[in-house]
DNA sequence: TCACGTATCCAAATCGTTTTGCATGACAGG
DNA sequence: CCTGTCATGCAAAACGATTTGGATACGTGA
């Protein structure tokens, strides 16, 4: 057991019978080094458990090897698995990944955390799926930290793009509903107005819709959250209408569930007198019963993509922004 | 918008017109300021939008402003409801955290994923429920990071330590089953032999038993892992048995969730025929059907009281090691 | 007037790396 | 033997903050 973390370069440099700036060509490999000197201090190194002081390094060289990953409920499965992704790709990189929640409402907001990511010079940041501003936008790529936004189009603002093809899946999904299974009147429940994937999702359910030649039934749309409470409240106001839903389209799993609830609660049977599907596949998604009709979206997956569009750009890659499209899976089970 | 991330300590001394002394006295507070010295230096701070660089800082100050959680898996609600609470404390006390994967089997392990963060300095690492090895714990201690444990006891090894009232909890659980619902053969599944809060829950579940002047059914008990996955196989072993079980007592609810999907795949009525019960109350034990009958583990709560553990020690606190157990709460849903 | 505190502010040293420009020695070609 | 090229290793200058020991100016009391 020796001092740990106290040991430094001129530790090993002195224990090698070298100079500081061999030991540390040694580690880089910058700079040609024989291969005895080598031998010499990578035992030294060994030996002594030499690390190096990351302030210090970062000082120098400007970079923390650190990313971050934003996301709006760190306790949504579908951001878990996000972050799953991302921290396997990085950690293998030598990356440290850091998550933080910036929750839509209550909590600290996104402009403040972002200013305190900021602040600590990620070396990149990946947004999860918000409805944000530009100027936040910008004040992330202004900051010098390569970016990777989720679920919007390039063309809203600076850094990388990684999504699913949520309107396609939303409108392959509601196709089965119109078509085979011949639902009548199809609500939608989506998560806090303006806030991505809602808009995609919604997009694909109309557009299913416009294909049967059927309009959107207004009074069966509502807007909550992205949570299991907001499903509950939207599923309760729907059924409520006039001519209440045969069928309720879910933003997400979370709010599928939510939905589930108050059929169980109000003995609706699902889904003989109610369909009810969700988007994303989450693992509780199987866990329900019924199991959720729902689309796949690869969540891993697109952590891992959203990390090499950060790796590849923090090893040099300065060409134009890069947008990666993945593709979705409708997954058929009890609940439609 | 300025140069954003460029401005540094001097460009606001110059600005205010003193110098960088003066401004790291102002930000710091350590050294008295004229009032109006100080009225012009925070103006500058603000008009510039400077942010002290966090490894200038950390390199002269020798702290990282940074606090660690160690976890076996990352997806498991209960680790993110535990991360969810520490990062609300630390992040009001201005600490970044960052939560690390150190899979039980696969990936890398426990000891590589600690050389990692120590090497990064952090302030402080809570660790997660493991059964981490002497080594591992007096490797972060050595490295000077505050260090905080959960799920096991203060005696074995350095840091403070959270816990629930693991023993306790179970032996009321299964008191009932054993009780009021007058279950005659009742299994048990484990997580990773050895690895807590594996071995707390199974001493309350052989204690409840042993009141009842029982003994544990050997040929029915499983270790396997703290997953769905883990669930599965246990269940398929205990019901395989010569004399099945009425019951099946799990060490956690993702298990016992496994272990439901097992009985509805064979067809066997839950809990009729088979009473499954889980611990922790996650998310989707209530979301499962039948609904779990289960322990509430405060998972947010227990992620509070680390965090605050942590920022007490580097805060100055020398005082002795500190245990703190948090009450437990059985819920009766329809499992059992 | 002198000695001495107090209130303010600054200059310089320091933290532990990385990086750049040289110095040295060896070696080859003429 | 002389001269240019490599190969190798070192010294010193950054990087941007914090912290310590003074310096300066101004009162205050004798």
């Amino acid at each position: 057991m020796h001092g740990s973390g106290r040991v430094k370069i001129v530790d090993v440099a002195a224990a090698a019978g070298v100079s500081a700036t061999t030991v540390s060509h040694v580690i880089s490999g910058r700079r040609p080094v024989s291969a005895a000197t080598r031998a010499r201090v990578e035992d030294a190194v060994r030996r002594l458990g030499y690390q190096a002081d990351p302030s210090a390094r970062g000082l120098r060289t400007q970079r923390t090897d650190t990313v971050g990953l934003v996301v709006p409920d760190i306790t949504n499965p579908f951001n878990t698995e996000l972050a799953a992704g991302i921290q396997a790709v990085a950690y293998a990189r030598g990356l440290l990944t850091v998550v933080c929640e910036a929750p839509m409402t209550g909590g600290p907001q996104l402009p403040a955390v972002l200013g305190q990511l900021t602040a600590r010079r990620l070396d990149g940041i990946v947004l999860g799926r918000f409805g944000a501003r530009r100027a936040d936008l910008d004040l992330i790529a202004g900051s010098g930290a390569r970016l990777v936004r989720l679920g919007t189009r390039i063309a809203d603002g600076p850094g990388d793009v990684v999504r699913g093809a949520e309107t396609e899946g939303m409108r392959d999904l509601v196709r089965c509903l119109v078509g085979e299974r011949g639902y009548r009147r199809i609500g939608f429940i989506g998560g806090e107005a303006g806030v991505e994937p809602g808009g995609e999702r919604y997009e694909g359910y109309r557009q299913a819709l416009a294909e049967a030649g059927r309009a959107v039934p207004e009074e069966l749309v509502a807007w909550t959250g992205f949570t299991r409470e907001g499903g509950r409240a939207g599923a309760a106001l729907l059924l409520d209408a006039a001519e209440p839903p045969d069928a309720v389209v879910c933003a997400n799993d979370l709010i599928a569930i939510g939905a589930l609830d108050v059929a169980r609660a109000r003995g609706i049977d699902v889904p003989g007198r109610l369909a009810v599907t969700g988007y994303d596949d989450i693992d509780a998604a199987s866990m329900v019963s019924p199991a959720l009709t729902t689309v796949v979206n690869p969540a891993r997956e697109i952590g891992r993509s959203a990390a090499r569009l950060l790796v590849d750009r923090l090893d040099g890659d300065t060409g134009p922004a890069r947008e990666v499209v993945l593709t979705h899976q409708v997954v058929r089970r009890a609940s439609a």
